[in-house]
DNA sequence: TCCTCTTGCTGAACGGCGTTCAGGTGCGGT
DNA sequence: ACCGCACCTGAACGCCGTTCAGCAAGAGGA
């Protein structure tokens, strides 16, 4: 709150008036970061398994852009204070994919874990390395993953 | 630290004469949170699906079983710090199964990835709940997408 | 013109955190 | 009897999120 109070040439107790907490601070800042995501447009031949993983693309795109992003992210969509555009986009694409109810939501929900948590530990190894704790860097297998959920999500 | 001490009936300085920092640690809480995971044999006849979903509904077990004890694997497995157990057991169970060595990594991980995942936003989601914030308790869907993971596996 | 209300901010403090460090204490080995 | 070492104390350091009384300036009505 300090860094940020100097970085606008305020006060940090001034943020306080605009903001309740950091917490909510950091709420706004996730839903920012997604906003932000590309938003490639579907060709109208698409099936939508590949309209899910371009949206699963996207999103993973958003967080990794920023430091920390996908632990932000990750954290207020959990507690929900934040962040919940993809699962909503996410379960309407499979809605509209022929899903019924309640399955379309543990889909979405299965597919948010597996992003935000590949994104997490893909920031968290760069940070590691960051400061020489060396890990061997492992390939990156997001797609490879994702592919792995969709075919799951594709046999129901 | 200071808390740990306390009930140690110790000085919280006298800490660093066995860890290094804190997250070290966490770290070997972490370990022996899932240590204390559940190791429920698997019937000789039972399937790799059925080994697999019981392993990670071990898993789950253990980190629910502590407060926040998802958030602390989550974040000591994607730093490398600890936790690294159930990913390798994971992988040998999916090498026994007849999966190629890419494959079999990316699916452990996946795994672990839905895993951590959802444990951790259902932590989170019972901290929010204690806390006041009320939100509309989801059903528990683990069950539903652990099956839709493994399913995917099975694809391959 | 004067008064008032609101918005936005200052400056200082509070309690708590992880961590460090010089110094003390007691036990085992030589 | 002495050294070395493991363990611990007590105090401090710098950082953090948050609170609060009070000040400045602009808007709007009488």
């Amino acid at each position: 709150m300090r860094a940020l109070g100097a970085e606008l040439g305020v006060q940090q107790s001034a943020l306080y008036h605009h903001v309740a907490s950091k917490q909510e601070l950091l709420g706004l800042v996730a839903d920012a970061i997604l906003e932000r995501a590309p938003r490639r447009p579907a060709r109208a031949d698409a099936s939508w398994q590949t309209r899910v993983r371009r949206r699963c693309e996207d999103v993973r795109a958003a967080v990794l852009a920023y430091p920390d992003g996908a632990d932000l992210v990750l954290s207020m969509w959990a507690f929900g204070l934040g962040g919940g555009a993809p699962e909503d986009e996410l379960r309407a694409l499979l809605l509209e994919a022929g899903l019924e109810e309640p399955a379309a939501s543990t889909a979405s929900r299965t597919l948010l874990h597996f992003v935000y948590g590949h994104a997490y530990a893909q920031q968290a190894h760069d940070h590691a390395a960051r400061l020489g704790a060396v890990v061997d860097h492992s390939p990156d297998d997001f797609g490879a993953g994702l592919a792995l959920v969709v075919a799951g999500i594709a046999s129901r």
